[in-house]
DNA sequence: GCCAAAGTTAAACAGTTGTTTAACTTTGGC
DNA sequence: GCCAAAGTTAAACAACTGTTTAACTTTGGC
């Protein structure tokens, strides 16, 4: 592993522990066990090195989701791989989306925040799409498609970065982030595929599967 | 105005921008158009007048739910009303709780997130305690509650915490938040009304109220 | 008018910030 | 073995951090 991925690594975990400006170089640089000059000599600077971050790992998020685009043709299909892969996604790179949401979160620092939004688009752009085809195929109603998308974003990311929060909610105990309980991880899925289909099917698919009973 | 409520103030504005770290005292002394010293000499230090500022702030959240518990006995009015109270309070005091959900969501400074944690679980019982009577009284399906309670509070707080993001989803342009678009407010107190109602009703409103047509 | 308390100030404190420098070591092609 | 390029280092830089100090002004009860 070169010095070049040891300070990439440890700003990764710094800043969504302690947020961009909380994490000083000096902090990086012991972290990654290199001199603080390599950051400058590596990046130029520190806020080159969180745009280089941010580059770095959202290059691989939209690859599910357009394999799920091209393989699968029907949309309740889509729509519960997209649930499932989107979930596992932000779970397991959730401290890399934990810096995201907070830069976003900041009104300063405008030019990065802008290039965090852009990539964020196109995935959201993607299921858009997605939706928006499951209607016109008219398998879906004619729902407000941005608000069913953030509603979905909004409770995965909440969850994620709120961890401490929602295991209190959930009654959880113990140190570990909550992507690391399997159990609770299966019940957001189940609950996130129950929400979808609930706000996007023409017909309540509670009166199509039969699924009340098992429900109830 | 006192001093005193010129630096809380003014402190509020510049942790919701900056964050807890990118703002110091200085920053906020001179926002407030006070000495440094007076933050020092009113509220002892920097974490104790953040502190201070969540208390001040916190103790008015609850007010409305708590009235509405009382007033309302029907179930689904009570979801209603819940949803229009909080889609307000939240997006009244966004950047207030910007402050809150960036600090929870960072894992250093534990004794204040854990603070800041139990102000938000005491809302957060509130309206589990008010899902969970409906489900008793029988008007409820037997729902996972905590998911329900932690959707609706994550898209809220997703929405009015990320607003430049979702003002790209919605296609909006300007540069007011999000909470000033009232036609968006209204949209978004639509949609989780219908949200909530398809979760938590026993026969989906569709087919109840017949407003299906309408939709469609 | 007096005087202690409260309020306010600029300056100083020691520590940290991001970045640069200049000297040094290692590397790899010739 | 040479030497330029790349890599690495400790030290220095100026700017900023949160907090404290000591001198000063204002206030309000007597």
């Amino acid at each position: 592993m070169t010095k070049r991925e040891l300070i990439l690594e440890a700003s990764e975990e710094l800043f969504a522990e302690f947020g961009y400006a909380g994490t000083s170089v000096r902090k990086i640089s012991k972290k990654a066990g290199v001199n603080v000059a390599m950051i400058s000599y590596y990046f130029g600077s520190k806020e080159k090195l969180f745009a280089e971050l941010v580059d770095y790992k959202a290059s691989y998020i939209r690859q599910k989701i357009q394999t799920i685009q091209k393989d699968i043709s029907d949309p309740v299909l889509q729509i519960e791989q997209i649930v499932d892969a989107y979930v596992d996604r932000i779970m397991s790179q959730h401290r890399f989306h934990r810096i995201l949401h907070r830069q976003i979160s900041l009104q300063c620092d405008l030019e990065i925040t802008e290039n965090i939004i852009s990539v964020l688009m196109k995935n959201i752009n993607e299921i858009k799409k997605l939706i928006e085809d499951g209607i016109q195929r008219n398998v879906f109603r004619k729902v407000d498609t941005e608000f069913v998308m953030m509603t979905f974003f909004g409770s995965v990311v909440h969850i994620a970065n709120t961890s401490v929060l929602s295991k209190k909610i959930l009654n959880l105990h113990g140190d570990k982030h909550i992507s690391e309980y399997p159990e609770i991880i299966l019940r957001l899925k189940n609950n996130l595929i129950t929400l979808m289909k609930n706000s996007l099917l023409k017909n309540n698919h509670h009166d199509i599967n039969s699924t009340y009973d098992q429900q109830n």
